[in-house]
DNA sequence: ACATAATGTAAAGAATACTTTACATAATGT
DNA sequence: ACATTATGTAAAGTATTCTTTACATTATGT
């Protein structure tokens, strides 16, 4: 139940950042290797700290390399471009 | 172990925004008013997906309702090779 | 051929986030 | 005085994230 609504960029940004490896993007975000595929592959959502730590990991703001797929939360008009 | 790294200003934009009570951005947010109380206080730190919709709920980005206090980065150097 | 590095799957257990229920207090309105 | 609203604490249970361990596959180097 409640499926992921939140998807990420995170194998993109390893291949842009030097071609860093899931072992080293894990390194430095201080956890697993498994966390990191677990996540990378969207099997689950990360804690608000992990996502933090990845962003810095690659050097950019959160909204980078994760996306939130609002389904519908309400009718919230917002036509942009 | 592992205290909480992440601030926020959820007081502040609850304010901010009207005055919204807990309850009404427990509701927005599609969570109990425990939990807001909790993540106001600091007691622990939200996941990323109810990160995004406390953010959307003040409609402002991620940033700008948690910050995360790194203190130790890590260096780059150790598993270089 | 063999070793090593990188990615992947799986599954049990630990840690943390979140819910549910219950009760408490201060502030506001009738 | 009484009811209602907003905030707070606490504690037990459920759900999700993260770790640990083990093993598999493909690619690269010697």
């Amino acid at each position: 139940m409640s499926s992921n609504q939140i998807t990420n960029n995170i194998r993109k940004l390893r291949f842009e950042n030097d071609e860093m490896t899931q072992q080293k993007l894990a390194d430095k975000a201080g956890v697993t290797r498994q966390t990191i595929i677990a996540i990378e592959a969207g099997k689950y959502s990360p804690s608000l700290t992990l996502a933090f730590k990845i962003a810095d990991a690659f050097g950019v703001p959160i909204e980078d390399v994760f996306q939130y797929q609002q389904q519908d939360l309400k009718t919230n008009n917002e036509s942009e471009s």
